[in-house]
DNA sequence: ACTGAAATCACCAGAAAGGGTGACGCCTCC
DNA sequence: GGAGGCGTCACCCTTTCTGGTGATTTCAGT
């Protein structure tokens, strides 16, 4: 069930836009609103102002953590110190399924196919098949060359 | 020579907030001025907040994205990110010695043990050896777990 | 409804890797 | 000069891995 789970990042993008345009109209109200209340005081207008352009430099500023920030590590604990989120277009350029490349993790997590298997529950048989055609797909005669291929192309950490 | 050359990030920082102080102060000194002309115009002051709130806001946006963004990265161009020297005190508190590390090295490299072999220019079974007594400290059943167990322990890339 | 990709499993033969044991030469350090 | 660490090599046996072929099921797209 990988489905439906992941929205495309212009799609965010989108989001975050229409959520600044939203804030901003209803600030907007507000100031409106605020004004009649603030008017009184005469010569106060610079402050306001400054008042003004310090929520909404705050806002932007906000927003552009927001905007640049990387789309959400994974809940690991241990995570390194760089990110790292596995390439997906390298993946499917390969023409590696997903299944493979999790194959491909427990492999260089230093697992033998019995271990894999029983993790996975699936047959032995089942992993030697999906890591064959791994090897074949990364160019790959041994385990080993598997792992350390896939780590130069950035496909495991 | 280790010095001068790269600020702390707090001082980037503290750039920054500055560098944005004036900015602010500046527009507001221009704003002030522009009052005068723009007062004729009685009800634009709508108009008039809400270009400034844009034009702080898209400041702040800038702002954001300028601080957040990674440090540029290292201008040296073979050097690798970590630049990682092998922890030398743990091959030795794991009684690896200097050949049995070159050994794990080219496993780790993918290479397979008759290519060790031809590469060092000894035997396979040397290379048996080796990697049997080196699974054998770092306590691995295969050389995939060989691997990943050095680099857990920072012993190679 | 047909097609193709993906995942699943099986079987087999050969290659590679791993475990254990023994041995030899070369150092260095007592 | 004897002990011990290190590097080297050999043999045997078991386990694991790799390659090749074939088959079934499920699901998505045509």
């Amino acid at each position: 069930m990988p489905t439906a789970k992941k929205r495309a990042p212009w799609l965010r993008s989108l989001w975050n836009v229409l959520a600044f345009g939203l804030v901003g109209g209803a600030a907007l109200v507000l100031l409106q609103l605020a004004e009649y209340r603030f008017l009184v005081l005469e010569h106060s207008v610079e402050i306001y102002v400054g008042l003004v352009a310090a929520g909404c430099a705050a806002l932007g500023l906000w927003l552009g953590r927001t905007l640049t920030r990387r789309p959400a590590r994974a809940p690991a604990p241990g995570a390194p110190a760089e990110p790292f989120e596995p390439d997906e277009a390298r993946r499917e350029a390969l023409g590696i399924t997903p299944r493979e490349l999790e194959i491909l993790g427990l492999i260089a997590g230093g697992l033998s196919n019995r271990e894999i298997a029983e993790r996975l529950c699936v047959s032995e048989n089942t992993v030697k098949t999906h890591s064959s055609r791994l090897f074949d797909k990364l160019g790959a005669r041994r385990r080993t060359q598997a792992v350390q291929l896939a780590r130069a192309s950035r496909l495991i950490a």
